[in-house]
RNA sequence: UGGGGAGUCGCCAAGCUGGUCAAGGCACCGGAUUUUGAUUCCGGCAUUCGAGGGUUCGAAUCCUUCCUCCCCAGCCA
């Protein structure tokens, strides 16, 4: 265990670790873990999805049980394939593996018709024909009861000829459904009757035109947890209320020898909220449907095809879930402990190069024009067994234009007349002055550098300077598109009531949209940059962390992306 | 106003079969190292657990009243 990886350490205990441990304890299961992450296939997933995921696969391998990956499709219209494709991905690009048990709940479906009718004829389901809109005011409110439908008395003959027939398709849409017969005056609305099987004669993503009835997530996904024998069937707390659902629907299937006891437990888990982002599938939507961002991937959305695109890392997220740990209060998580969570995996992973991103020329006035030399520099501080490489120096160099200022502010030690500083693995600079065009705009720095300062040699060390600035090559630089993203919400609630709003203003989340959440720059890279690949992460140091676009960057023309900038506690 | 949940440091979050129990992380503030104003390191950081009352030798943990927030009236998931 080392204190610098926070995935090494023990585990810390949550309330679900704790059920879990019980039950085994107990012998419950006979100590066996199964989990399941069950996405609906009908958006992408996003940060949301990590918690999740995390929770889920985390349980599995930390208890040596197995977590399966399950495609919750029983709404035909909605689901697409290319959402369950997506998601695939995406729980692989976490690095999560669920081996064999990839599953669909349609897979299930003659199953579940088959647990749909064992319960008619226990007297426990019922064909009702009223109207969507009839059933609704029948059902009563929160405070008044409901009325049983005058269908609720048909007899088991009639409900199973119904059914079969639903089945056939001998009816349209909405004119009947098959409900679970509970209590109508249960003050739980979701033990009113609930229905369990409504009629769509839609063809289904995998199923085709095979069904006419599809039943509703309510009946599905326990029968889904018992058939796959899930022990801990984990879900965010607007669940809680279907809980006595899930238990009646269970028993009574085991009681009629569909299920062995003992039977899936459901667990609710307060849901990720994050700071500055919007996580409803809704939104989301709305944000790529009307062009706010350029797609589902777009590095600035929540989404995980997103963050892998900006740059953030599957081990990132990890870190994530097990620090905001689960509970079931419902919580905000401020966006930066994501970000740090980037940061400290990135330092680890990521190796060091150099990029200016807002040049300004440095002319060394007594380095002999037209000569050029090789400097060495570290790939990774804390790695040396990574190796070093050579960055080309010469006379003219692009510094960053805030790494000057003619008339320094108090505690500034880059650049400035009079003053000395390094450029990073090269020599020691004093400056000299500068170059202005018409308009008053530095246009260059002038320096002198000191020939026996250069980083490496024993001369080096003479020179105390505080400052350190990094540069690349005039002569030799890599010109680049580099993206700098930001966070594209400007306010930590998009679309909240302020303090101070007038009574009825009603705000969008899209007023709250950032302006500048995305800055596309050309900036010089050192020449290794040249052929980064796809995909691969660096610090461009004093900067950040950033990654070689894996749509945009060609062959010996990475485009790079930020993912998330370095601490500066420099306070100007 | 029915039912189901939740309220512990700025943000998360252990602890809740009563007795070093006010863990830990992040943030923050000091200080040390540092050729990234980064990283790393060391130190600091809740006499108090939504509020009041009660039980007890002793309560965040038990009882009680109250307050605040979230979820539920899809033939969505």
């Amino acid at each position: 265990m080392t204190q610098h990886n926070a995935s090494d350490k023990a585990p810390a205990s949550n309330f679900i670790r704790n059920i879990v441990e019980e039950d085994r304890l107990n012998g419950k299961w006979q100590g066996r873990v199964e989990t399941r992450f069950p996405p609906e296939p009908n958006g992408y997933l996003h940060y949301g999805h990590a918690k999740s995921i995390c929770l889920n696969f985390g349980l599995a391998e930390q208890y040596g049980g197995t977590c399966h990956l399950r495609f919750d499709d029983t709404n035909p219209e909605k689901e697409e394939q290319e959402y369950v494709d997506a998601i695939i991905d995406a729980v692989r690009w976490l690095g999560f593996d669920w081996g064999e048990h990839l599953y669909f709940a349609s897979d299930y479906f003659d199953k579940m018709a088959a647990c749909a009718e064992s319960l008619i004829r226990a007297g426990k389901a019922y064909v009702d024909s009223l109207s969507a809109e009839d059933m609704r005011a029948w059902r009563g409110t929160l405070t008044e009861p409901g009325k049983d439908s005058p269908y609720r008395t048909r007899s088991v003959e009639e409900n199973l000829d119904l059914f079969a027939r639903m089945r056939a398709g001998e009816f349209a849409d909405g004119t009947h459904v098959l409900r679970a017969r509970i209590d109508m005056a249960s003050p739980n609305l979701n033990l009113r009757d609930p229905a369990i099987y409504r009629i769509r004669k839609v063809a289904h993503h995998r199923a085709g035109d095979q069904w006419c009835v599809y039943p509703m997530y309510t009946f599905a996904h326990p029968i889904e947890d018992a058939i796959e024998n899930i022990t801990h069937s984990i879900c965010t707390l607007e669940f809680e209320d279907q809980r006595p659902f899930y238990d009646w629907l269970l028993d009574a299937l085991a009681e009629a020898g569909h299920f062995p006891r003992p039977l899936p437990q459901q667990i609710e888990f307060a849901r990720l909220n994050l700071t500055y982002v919007v996580l409803s599938k809704r939104k989301l939507i709305q944000l790529v449907d009307e062009g706010f961002v350029a797609g589902w991937d777009d590095p600035r959305l929540p989404t995980l095809i997103g963050a892998r695109r900006r740059g953030y890392t599957a081990e990132g997220f990890r870190r994530f879930a097990e620090r905001i740990g689960v509970s079931k209060a419902d919580s905000w998580i401020d966006i930066s402990v994501l970000e740090e969570c980037m940061r400290e995996h990135l330092n680890e992973a990521a190796e060091r190069r150099v990029a200016v991103l807002d040049p300004l020329k440095l002319i060394l006035t007594n380095y002999p024009e037209g000569q050029s030399e090789l400097c060495q520099a570290p790939n990774h501080p804390l790695k040396p067994e990574l190796g070093k490489r050579d960055m080309p120096f010469g006379r003219e160099l692009w510094i960053e234009r805030e790494d000057f200022m003619e008339e320094p502010v108090k505690g500034y030690h880059r650049l400035y007349p009079g003053n000395m500083a390094r450029l990073r693995y090269g020599f020691v600079v004093r400056c000299t002055g500068c170059e202005k065009d018409a308009s008053g705009r530095v246009t260059a720095v002038l320096a002198e550098y000191l020939p026996d300062s250069k980083s490496g040699t024993p001369g080096a060390d003479n020179y105390k300077v505080k400052g350190n600035l990094h540069w690349v090559s005039a002569a030799h630089g890599h010109p680049a598109e580099v993206r700098l993203y930001d966070r594209l919400f400007a306010h930590p609630h998009p679309g909240a009531r302020r303090e101070g709003d007038a009574e009825g203003l009603e705000r969008s989340f899209l007023d709250d949209l950032n302006p500048d959440s995305v800055r596309v720059i050309q900036a010089w890279l050192e020449p290794s940059l040249k052929d980064a690949k796809p995909e691969e992460r660096f610090q461009f140091e004093r900067h950040g962390y950033f990654v070689a676009d894996r749509v945009d960057s060609r062959e010996g023309a990475p485009v790079f992306n930020r993912a998330v900038t370095l601490k500066d506690t420099w306070k100007k």
